[in-house]
Formats: C-alpha cells, structure tokens, sequence
DNA sequence: TTCTCCTTTGCAAACGTTTCCGTTGTATTA
DNA sequence: TAATACAACGGAAACGTTTGCAAAGGAGAA
C-alpha cells in the first residue's frame, strides 16, 4: 500500500475527492469547516498530491532537463547552478542528464527526458549537427541553447561571443610578444570553430601563419595533457599555450609541471572561463571570462518566456567576453 | 495537440490500444506482421511514450531525486556525476535540488521531490536535526545520506571518516610544529561537529589547550574571508589554519593574500578533501582527500540495492580520509 | 463433424488527479 | 406560499498507459 491518496482523504472526510480537491487548491466554492477538516485529514495522513496524476491531466510537470557534457566541469556546474537558481523561483525543477561530449548518449537523454514530458530543455549541444535541434522542434518542445551555438539554425540560444574570444586571446599574446602558439582546442562543437576562426583571422591579419600542427584538439576519451605530451615530444617548441577553456588549462599547467617548464617565463599559458579556481592557480592564471554566471540566469528567465507565452521570436544572446589580466602570460 | 499518443499509433495501424502496446513493448503475444506495422508507424509518427502515463501505472519513474547544498561546490559536483555515472546505466534519472544550507529549503525540496514520486532520494542533510529522515522514513522512500551523516538515526549512509580527518589534520599540523592554530569550521552539520571532536581530542592528547576564540564557524550567508578578518583583526596569530573543506581553504589561500600573508613560510594552510583544484593552487593545497569519487558511486550502489532488493538492513558506509602532502603547510 | 488447443486480438479496469456540469438543500424575495 | 438564487457538494469524464481476462478464429485430432 502506496502513499496517502486524495480518495483517502475524502473517505476519512466523508466527502467527495471532488471536494477534498477543491478544498486542497482552494479552488471553487468549498465550506470554510469542511475546507479545514479536510486539511486537517490530509496533514494527519501525510498526504503528499500525485504529480504524475496531476501532471496527465494538465500536461504540465513543471519539470525542465538540463542536459549538459558533464557536471565535474565547472564552468557547467556553474551554469546549472544559475538556471536551478532562477527556474526553482518559479517552481521548476531540474532533470539533470549528461552527454559526455558523445552524440548518440546525447539523443538518447534528450528522448528520455521528452519521455519524462519535461516541460522545456535547456542544452549544451555536443556538436554542431542539428539532428537534434530539428528533433526537438518537431516535438514542439521549448529549448534553450546554453554555451554552445548551432549554426545555420534559428533557435533560442545564450553563448558568449566566440569569435571574439579567440581575437582576444591572439591580440593578447601577439602583444606579449609570443608568435610559436600552441592553441590545444576542444572538438566537434561549434564554439571550437568559432574561437579558431577568430584566432586564425586575427593572426593572419598581425602577418602570422599557423601551420596545422599549431592547432590540436582534444576529442572524446582524451585527455589535453596526454595531447601536450605528444605535441611537445614531436619537437614543437611553443612559447604560449592558448587553451579553450580553463579546464583545459588546468590539465597543461600540470603538464607543464611534470615537464618541468616554468610558467610563464617558459611558457605562458591562456585559459577561457574565468572558473574561480584561475584566481589560485600556480601561478594564477590569465583568462577570458564567458559570464558563466549570467549565461546560466539568462538562459533560465528565456526558457521561462518561452515556456509560458510561447513566444515566437527566437532570442538569440550573445554576451561579450572579457580579458582577465593575470600572471600566467 | 499535443505528441502523438498509443491510441494514435493503434487507431492509424487498425488495430487496438492493448496490441499497439504489447508490440513495442515486445510483451505478451503479438503477430511479427502486426508488430512490424505498429513499430514503423510509432517512427513515423514520432511517437514517445508517456513516463507519466507510465508511472502511475507502475508505481515506479525510474527518477531519483539528488539533494545536495549546492552544485557550485565542487565536492558535490564530484558526488552527484559519480551517482549519475552509475544510476544512468541503470536507466534512472536524477532531479537536483538545492537546500543552499537552509533547512526549511530542504524540507521543501524533499516535499517536492515526493510529489514527483521519486523512486529514490539521495540527500546530503543540512543539519543533524532527524526530521527529514524520519519524514523519509515515514513515506517510505528508499534513500541514502552522502557526506554527511545524522547522529542516532539508523539509516544507510556514506560518509568519509569525520573523526579521523579532525585528528589527521591535528597531528599533521602538530608535526610540522604548529601550536597556534585556527580551526574554520562549517556549522550546523555533524562532520563539522566530528571533525572538531576528532582534533579537539588529539590536540588534547597533545597536551595543546585550544580556546574558543581558535574555533570559528561558517554559517549559512557568511564568507569564509570575511571570519578570517574578524579573527586576524581581533588579534589572532595563527600560524596556521585548518578549514573544513578546501572550498574554504580557497576562499582563505585568497584572504591571505590580501592581507599580504605568505603561504606556507608566514602561514600554513590545511584543507580537506582534494578537490583537483587544490593540486593546482599557489602553492600547491596540503588537504585529506574525502574520497568524493567513490563517495557518489557508492551511494548509487546502495541507494540501486535499496530500491530494488527493499532489503531491510541499513547500510552504513565510512569511507577512510588519506592526507594528500603538498606544500601549503 | 465436433472437440480441443493455441495464437492473436480486443475490452475494460486501474493508476490519481482536475474540472465541467448537474443536483441538492437552504435562504431570500415577491 | 411559491419562485428564485446561490452556496455546497457529488458524479463522471478525461489524461495515456499496462495487463488480466475473455473472445475470436483457425488448425489439428478423434
């Protein structure tokens, strides 16, 4: 015998499970003493209402996925944090699910989570194929793109801009004097792309080539560290590091370490996020900050609009990155 | 119109709910012509079954509820991609939910959990007051605490040995000579309470009388920088601090350098846990590593056995700490 | 032919809600 | 007194599944 029902309820009362709802919800017409007693019944028996029934008959479950590669990464657990911040305001709560930079895991969470009839999706898409868009909107489901962007496609999204992400790190370390650049970059998402072609055109324009073996990414089930090792032990002899985000980096500066290369009078090295933890580093590093932080809020207060109003305009954010000046370059 | 539904599939494919059922479900006896006929058309149509449908059906939603302080913290990061990794081969889901320390937050976040008929809860209690676990008890929700631990109450759990860190951190800090120690603790939860056990008993054993003044403790609202002040500006001179986590050694490494403090030659700094962040600060984090890995895959295999297997025994878990030696202290 | 058996299918109840609509009972008004 | 109004409540359908039970149909055996 499961939990207390609303039939419960309404024996014990002696009413209806008509009334006992009404006078739960405090809805339509119900009497004041019946209302209590029946309150009364329902606190006495642990009552705790049925979401799932209740979420049949409204088509309502007050549920959003979030849908992200991993949560041990910061910068996402710092997303998820600002979505679960502004969405439990208003009742929400949060499917969490991972991808692990794997397509088909990706589709697969996502047709799980449209079976749990989530009422939104936020998403951290793993690569720039829009099967799963498309997906989506076919099912009409509200979503939000966090982090990542698709292009070509016109959905909701909030990244931060990653074109000028990567002009920025060339500009800075251009200006640091560095021209052998190691730039370890993330793969198969769009964000990649972005950031390259930003640092490309802004090398090219300073009159610098980069030869292919300049640019090295890291894939599924490898770790940046072992992609350093195998750059460094093919005779490249960088004098910066530029790294896609400060996950990355983390893992070069240890690698760093082992190799016994100072930073930054060796090497420097250049990080993307700004995650708490690049205040402390040894030494602490230079970032880009992408305003992970509003990045997760905006995205929750977009996926809320378009879950209610079912707005039609798409809203596209792009937030401006900015250059944290620290000692690792 | 909302997604297609059994009954579309069946009405489309001339045949009945419970036989469109039975064949993509692969149950019961169904014709292999027939069944072709309704799989193709479920495709074509888009069809997703309904978990709601589904789970008042079946009494069972394959989601477990995972309520933790914060996702922000690092540790509980750790933990709860630790349960996903695991739960998720299982084909469970995980809601997350935030107390952010407060105890009523929580006591509505398990209420909302139940309403959504998790099938499981995986909880890190706030406080040490038994009130939520005897309401979880009372529903009779299989769950699991990790981290922390209530004293009193027989319930399965997964804990690193509180004790044992307060008296690791102690001694390692006697060795290295220190007397003048400071002890930031977290507040409210019984690990800050073990932990300080643990070190005020060695510290005895070591004939070290340690005031209240030495103790301080992080509340709810309150940064741990701004306790350090307080304490060096009233005069404190410890020559080294012991922090309840390495969140909160973080926090102080920064403190420190404000206040122009060197590590480890003016001060030394212990913190607990090991998180991958400490390997990488300036300097490099002394900390008792909480085994936060294991934490969380472990309270999934108890929380699978539970829900499954209903057995009746209580599983208690105690994780052994092991000091991680750097150059912080 | 008739009986039995087996495969394939459909009907309907059940899970726990919410709300529309109709019914009852009482008080107010003409 | 009779008509009306309104407050309070109950019945029942609906949401989308799953499954026990029974029925239909055909094949094989006596």
């Amino acid at each position: 015998m499961g939990p207390a029902t609303l039939k419960d309820v309404a024996r014990i009362c002696g009413v209806s499970i008509a009334t006992a709802s009404r006078a739960l919800n405090d809805k339509g017409e119900v009497n004041p003493e019946t209302r209590k007693r029946v309150l009364a019944v329902a606190e006495e028996l642990g009552y705790v209402p049925n979401s799932l029934a209740k979420g049949l008959w409204s088509g309502k479950t007050k549920i959003v996925g979030v849908l992200v590669t991993t949560i041990e990464n910061p910068f996402y657990a710092n997303v998820v944090s600002g979505i679960e911040r502004v969405l439990s305001d208003y009742g929400y709560n949060i499917l969490l699910s991972s991808s692990h930079e794997d397509p088909e895991r990706e589709m697969e969470a996502v047709r799980v989570l449209l079976e749990q009839r989530v009422d939104g999706l936020v998403l951290a898409p793993v690569q720039s194929s829009p099967a799963v868009v498309e997906f989506l909107n076919k099912n009409r489901v509200p979503f939000v793109l966090v982090g990542r962007n698709i292009p070509d496609v016109d959905t909701n999204f909030v990244v931060c801009d990653d074109q000028l992400i990567g002009q920025m790190a060339a500009e800075h370390l251009i200006k640091k004097g560095h021209r052998k650049i190691l730039f370890i970059n993330s793969s198969g998402n769009h964000s990649a792309r972005l950031r390259l072609q930003g640092y490309l055109n802004t090398m090219k324009k300073h009159g610098i080539n980069v030869e292919d073996q300049w640019i090295r990414e890291v894939r599924a089930n490898e770790t940046a560290k072992a992609i350093l090792f195998k750059a460094l032990d093919q005779g490249l002899e960088p004098t910066a590091i530029f790294c896609f985000c400060d996950h990355i980096a983390v893992e070069i500066v240890r690698g760093l370490y082992e190799r016994g290369l100072k930073i930054p009078s060796d090497i420097a090295v250049l990080g993307v996020d700004n995650l708490g933890v690049t205040e402390i580093t040894n030494p602490p590093l230079t970032t880009i900050d992408t305003q992970h932080n509003e990045m997760g809020m905006k995205t929750a207060e977009i996926l809320l609009k378009v879950m209610e109003n079912r707005s039609l305009d798409t809203s596209k954010v792009v937030l401006t990155p900015k250059l944290i000046e620290r000692s690792s370059s």
